[in-house]
RNA sequence: GGAGCCGUAGCUCAAUCGGUUAGAGCGCUGGCCUGUCAAGCCAGAGGUCGCGGGUUCAAGUCCCGUCGGCUCCGCCA
């Protein structure tokens, strides 16, 4: 018979109804007499009654031999429960369905794990996804993706763009990321790489007169993972031609506030717009949380003259010596400091200086080489009052940012001065285009070398290459870069100026990428989009009270921390007639390295 | 490339200072039970302590290596 409700549907007014409902059991409770089995399908439970007085002995004998995750087909019908035997707990708890007829569709093994634990490990999940898929929250999380990448496709659809796919077999190009390699069978020797974007081909639909185009594209980066990290992410990548970085803000604010209509929740568009320099001044890092304070102060003037000897000579140096002032309320130990020391070490800074505001007075080993006066002028200017503590790192002004930057992150945590119901939208603008490479002493793109310099930039591109500021923006939400777009560059001088800069030099650029420059020399409209992070997208949707759960809550498939795929048990070793056919040969590294074993999984139904 | 944590029953975990027969909850199997919904009651099964080596009279426990999972730095937009 053909399926008339899913589980999630019955109710009151369809008391009497002959019904026809499909899914797992998700339990079983046997009475001896009536069986009562609950029924799941991805929209809910439903109680099934199989009692052998209403509906036979063959329906009860079905209902007795099923057990969990079993797949059954219940005919029947709808009946109210009988007084105080409704189940509040079920959207269909007000009903139950009177079985006529169960056919067992699939019997099942003993599940690894149970369905309704939630403390199963990650590794168990990940290795039986295809049941872990089954459980409501991950049919939720589910459903919240779909819905948000139906309310992109809806809101740009509605906004001129159209949805243009791109190759997964590019051309290297150089962009940060390390290539995933796809060997060309038909040129052997040679390779496709897979895409880290589709940067390179929606910049050519800009010239290609698409004027609007977007994609829920796949990129691919080979490149170590993180729990917000995948080898593979998806992009609400667009682009816009004949616009200007306003006009692409204003249009991925409309953008974010739709998707996360689509799930109920309400963000206030425009987003606040910190440039580059404020936000490194004030968080110490080019993606703030601005969830809580605890933001960056500057004491370098006062502290130049102290008898600090730390201090004062980096400030001689060309430092600067900033702080954080932490409501701490006598809740970092001394053990803690330490630890909080060693933390910020690891970002380079050479020690963490402290002064604790007691009920006594202030408290620290650095205060005797700060005189009095100097010491309140700081109290002043960070407004520390009584159970603070302040914390001061001395150093380069990129050592300080990033030491205290992190430390502001790892304290509001640790001290719950996050407030999880937060959305914190905003705009970071004005990247530099370069940064220096302490490697090779030359520069490097800060995101891309496709972004177009500001106008007044343009003539210091060569002689002050650090000083050039991209018409360059970041969107970040709760201290996570969501994402990264800018206003490209769509003249082939420039662009072949600014590869230049970053060490690629003419004839080299001709040859790696001369397709791009072709493009642009055929007439090619000023342009610029963004790529967001769908995943993390995903995961502030999913998050509730949390603002954001791990992406591998909302992605279906997800790899683990060293790139597997449990349940495929992928990657897998090579198989050699598929090597020979592409025409290469593993090397052996060093005397023991055998050509890669099998990786795939032992004793398992899937190997 | 580097650092840390973890790996014990199907799942989640416990096991004192290295000490005798490795336990619990849930799940599972069988029996009883006609209104449960975390059903209940009774009985039972279930272990390569990830793997390999070492130290020791004795190793789940200590050491080395390795595999796997997680987190972080580097890396990455």
């Amino acid at each position: 018979m053909r399926r008339t409700h899913y589980c999630g549907q019955p109710r009151l007014h369809e008391v009497g109804q002959t019904v026809c409902v499909k899914g797992w059991v998700n339990s079983r409770r046997d009475h001896g007499g009536v069986i009562f089995l609950d029924l799941r399908d991805r929209t809910g439970l439903l109680q099934i009654v199989a009692d052998p007085e209403r509906g036979g002995p063959a329906v009860h004998a079905v209902a007795d031999e099923s057990r969990a995750e079993y797949v059954l087909e219940v005919v029947g019908t709808v009946a109210a429960r009988g007084e105080g035997l409704e189940n509040p707990r079920l959207e269909t708890g007000q009903v139950e369905i009177i079985a006529q007829e169960i056919t067992l569709l699939c019997r099942a093994e003993h599940p690894p794990f149970e369905l309704d634990d939630t403390e199963v490990g990650l590794e168990q999940r990940l290795r039986y996804r295809f049941i872990d898929l089954r459980r409501p929250e991950m049919q939720r999380n589910l459903r919240i993706r779909h819905d948000a990448a139906r309310a992109a496709r809806e809101h740009l659809s509605d906004h001129g763009f159209l949805e243009i796919e791109t190759p997964l077999l590019l051309r290297a190009t150089p962009e940060g990321a390390r290539d995933f390699l796809v060997p060309c069978r038909l040129q052997p020797g040679t390779s496709y790489v897979l895409p880290q974007s589709p940067q390179l081909m929606k910049q050519t639909l800009m010239a290609a007169g698409c004027d609007r185009y977007f994609q829920l594209a796949r990129c691919l980066r080979d490149e170590d993972l993180r729990a917000d990290r995948q080898p593979e992410h998806t992009q609400i990548d667009l682009e816009m031609s004949f616009v200007d970085q306003d006009e692409v803000l204003d249009t991925i604010e409309g953008l974010m506030v739709a998707v996360f209509a689509s799930n109920g929740l309400t963000i206030e568009a425009p987003f606040p717009r910190l440039t580059f320099e404020e936000s490194m001044r004030r968080f110490g890092s080019d993606k703030p949380d601005t969830r809580f304070g605890l933001e960056l102060t500057e004491i370098s003037d006062l502290v130049a003259d102290a008898d600090f000897k730390v201090f004062r000579a980096v400030v001689a140096g060309g430092g600067q010596v900033k702080g954080i002032c932490v409501p701490a309320q006598g809740r970092l130990s001394r053990r803690e400091l330490d630890e909080l020391t060693a933390y910020a070490g690891e970002f380079g800074a050479k020690g963490l200086a402290w002064i604790a505001i007691d009920a006594e007075g202030p408290r620290s080993p650095i205060l005797k080489f700060i005189a009095e006066p100097i010491q309140q002028a700081i109290f002043e200017r960070f407004g520390a009052r009584e159970g603070d503590i302040l914390l001061f790192v001395a150093d380069r002004p990129k050592v300080v940012a990033e030491a205290l930057g992190r430390l502001r992150v790892r304290l509001a945590h640790q001290l719950e001065l996050v407030d999880r119901n937060r959305i914190d939208m905003l705009w970071v603008t004005d990247f530099p285009l370069f940064e220096a490479n302490p490697e090779t002493g030359g520069y490097d793109a800060m995101h891309h070398p496709f972004s177009m310099p500001r106008p007044e930039c343009l003539e210091m591109l060569e002689s002050d290459p650090l000083s050039v500021i991209a018409q360059l923006y970041d969107l970040v939400c709760n201290g996570a870069e969501l994402g990264s777009g800018s206003i490209r560059i769509h003249d082939p001088e420039v662009q072949l100026r600014v590869l230049e800069v970053i060490g690629i030099p003419r004839a080299e650029a001709a040859e790696r990428f001369g397709f791009l420059l072709e493009v642009f020399r055929h007439g090619a409209p000023p342009h610029g989009g963004v790529g967001l992070g769908f995943d993390r997208i995903c995961g502030i949707l999913a998050g509730q009270e949390a603002a954001e759960v791990d992406i591998r809550e909302v992605i279906a498939f997800p790899k683990t921390s060293t790139g597997r795929d449990l349940m495929l048990g992928c990657p897998s070793a090579y198989d050699p007639r598929a090597l020979r056919e592409v025409g290469l040969r593993l090397v052996d590294d060093d005397d023991d390295a055998a050509p890669a074993k099998s990786r795939a999984l032992p004793g398992t139904s899937l190997s």
